[in-house]
DNA sequence: CGCGGAGTTGAACGCATTCAAGTCTTGTGG
DNA sequence: CCACAAGACTTGAATGCGTTCAACTCCGCG
């Protein structure tokens, strides 16, 4: 359940032979070691890439150097084609853990344009789909508080790996850092360790190595405060999450000492 | 310096002929009444908008009703082009000012695509600018503290509009009220108002009224950690933007009591 | 005149940060 | 095989930014 067939990526985009056109003009993959940037701003871009393996991460930083996420590719994203647009980015792009990516030139994608009009809006669709999604991270780190953010965040990882058939429900490979869930969650490592140490105290899920093992599904969503519209999942998939995840919990339900009252944050200036 | 033409708000993507071109498949303006929603998140779509006039947000809200805006439209943007792809949205979209805005229907749409394809390409860069922005937004509720959020965003806007030949440097008309500012940079009323406070006392800017004046331009984008990348303006705009904030600053630069220390938030769980 | 929305100010609380000192793990080289 | 270093994780104590709660002013409007 951890390979990853294109067609297997957009069951409700992509028809098989669709899936074989787009893959033609893929190049051969590469791997990349992690912690290794990919892209940075504003350099000047001639091909776009499709993640197969791993985990990849667009990020910016203040003036001190400090990071912050403003998404994660995983695999079967097809991770720039804005590039193929803006023929450069605003931020950089990182392997987060080892990667291997294929590279598709921006000349194959204008050909494709001509000769498959169908396809290449598609191409489109894809791409407002991971807008949406970047757009939902403004709602997480803006709105939710400390243990919301992070229970949220699992929660959206859980249905995009299981939407491409890469997990179950009972937990996944999520090859991130505490470090990086803080940069991701807009909060410091350390607060992102007492969160994780409440999450797994209170039997909600259990974070360690790089691997997330959720123990009460229901609740890991009722404490994230998570909806799923913004993936445009196919309907059947829809369906089986619900069923899932509106499952009776069992024991009472800890929403942190105050139901009112946050901050959170991260930053310096 | 307040009215706009279509084929001046993309001066660098559309030709007056492509401008020509999308307006003639535009529907009658329409006004809308501040506070009145345009579009339910999940409802079925079939026309999109142009955005002549006012202030639209996009917005979710969290469990206790408690929103934070994902984004804002300004005179000249095309607010719901996803939704021609995707069939419906995800979020909210309000008038947060009185709006006029001009229906385009999917239709038509479609059938710009079979007949103009570069046009349509446009459309879609179009639509990736508006990504940009929207995850830059990820960035500034998650990585920078209040008064730099504040700052920050009232930088972007500032250049949006001037982009659009909207406003000039001094200041501009901003219809939003505290309680806006607070649900886009992800905080309180409260800390909204006395971070005004600051920004006043220090000679930066000041806010009254749905009017923002600009006193110290270099310090408003020091205070802001502002950077405009992300926009993707032409060249020429960029430069001139380059040339009025680097202006050598006068008096020293407050970034407030300390530089390493944070929080942030709003919400409740 | 009274109502409601928007803005303002004060005091107290608390979530999250900062600083600091640990432990545990992993990989590397002697 | 063990010593060591570097990174990831853990924990404690103190500080503070931003929130919460509350009261008050200002202004436009019916």
């Amino acid at each position: 359940m951890t390979e990853l067939t294109l067609d297997r990526a957009w069951p409700c985009i992509f028809t098989p032979c669709d899936a074989q056109k787009v893959a033609s003009i893929q190049l051969a993959p590469e791997t990349w070691a992690a912690r290794q940037p990919l892209v940075h701003a504003s350099i000047p871009l001639s091909s776009s890439l499709y993640l197969e393996h791993g985990l990849l991460g667009r990020y910016r930083t203040d003036r001190l150097g400090r990071r912050q996420f403003l998404s994660l590719q995983i695999p079967g994203d097809y991770v720039d084609l804005p590039a193929y647009m803006l023929g450069h980015l605003d931020h950089n792009l990182e392997a987060i853990s080892e990667a291997v990516v294929r590279r598709t030139p921006h000349d194959a994608v204008h050909m494709l344009r001509q000769q498959e009009p169908d396809l290449f809006q598609k191409l489109w669709k894809i791409s407002l789909i991971d807008s949406s999604i970047d757009r939902y991270w403004t709602f997480r780190v803006g709105r939710l508080v400390g243990r919301a953010r992070v229970a949220n965040f699992f929660c959206e990882m859980l249905l995009r790996f299981y939407a491409r058939g890469l997990c179950d429900f009972d937990g996944f490979r999520l090859q991130v850092t505490q470090v990086d869930l803080a940069e991701i969650c807009g909060m410091t490592p350390v607060h992102v360790n007492r969160l994780m140490a409440e999450l797994r105290d209170e039997g909600i899920c259990t974070f360690s190595q790089g691997h997330l093992r959720i123990t009460n599904l229901p609740d890991l969503f009722q404490t994230g405060q998570y909806s799923w519209d913004y993936l445009y999942l196919d309907p059947e998939t829809d369906r089986e999450i619900r069923k899932r995840v509106t499952a009776t919990r069992r024991g009472p339900l800890h929403n942190g000492p105050s139901l009112l009252s946050a901050t959170k944050g991260a930053g310096p200036i």
